[in-house]
DNA sequence: TGATTATCTGTATATATGTACATATACGCA
DNA sequence: TGCGTATATGTACATATATACAGATAATCA
């Protein structure tokens, strides 16, 4: 049950959440737009998403300076319902509803 | 987003994952019972249970010397999916099945 | 009333966790 | 080569958490 309880620790965690749902429905996201949607410093946000990775919640891809992350591919059912939730039901949240739109409008400086 | 936190960080616990999925498709169960079937101590279940209790995942009520525990109500869509995929879908684990198998047949010498 | 059973909680301890600062690495560009 | 930007990480510190034991409640029954 390792599994479940990892991702379940990952996301009990309010930056890590806010960062899950805005990789839930989205491609990939690099880390300086991830940090300006939350309004959190990089650093912090690059040490959860250094958590979320080794849990096997999130991928990363380099491409020049710039990690790219998105959702990885569910390692169990758990991990697959809550990802569909993020993407799909979690839309009634301010917070998360301000956080999307925060990213949408701020670029990567690419 | 403090509702949804709260429920994920009680669930991120292995013991208090089990006791949810025990609760999950119950009507209500009692602490002697939840305890024989995931074979820890009481008291260790009644702090478990107690924190639950205070993330509003679980109710109690009493009757005599006996404390039953059931799922609350939902008070968030997350909740009400966790909740959802613990009653349903989390049938495929060891662990989880056999704790389901060791509540069967403990009594609670009621 | 006293004894027994079921449950909860006070306290101490060890471990885990999030944060902040500074530094390190890695890449692109002049 | 040197500089700036993006990202990651070492370390220290404060806080939170799970556990274990003992003791406290609370209800039942002789």
């Amino acid at each position: 049950m390792d599994k479940e309880v990892s991702i379940l620790k990952v996301l009990s965690e309010p930056t890590r959440l806010r960062l899950a749902a805005l990789l839930a429905g989205q491609t990939e996201v690099c880390v300086c737009q991830l940090a300006a949607a939350v309004s959190e410093p990089e650093y912090k946000v690059s040490r959860h998403l250094g958590i979320m990775r080794s849990a096997g919640l999130v991928e990363a891809r380099r491409e020049g300076t710039w990690m790219y992350y998105k959702l990885a591919e569910p390692g169990c059912p758990l991990q697959m319902h809550l990802c569909d939730f993020l993407a799909r039901d979690f839309d009634d949240h301010p917070m998360i509803t301000a956080d999307r739109e925060k990213l949408k409008q701020v670029g990567c400086g690419k």
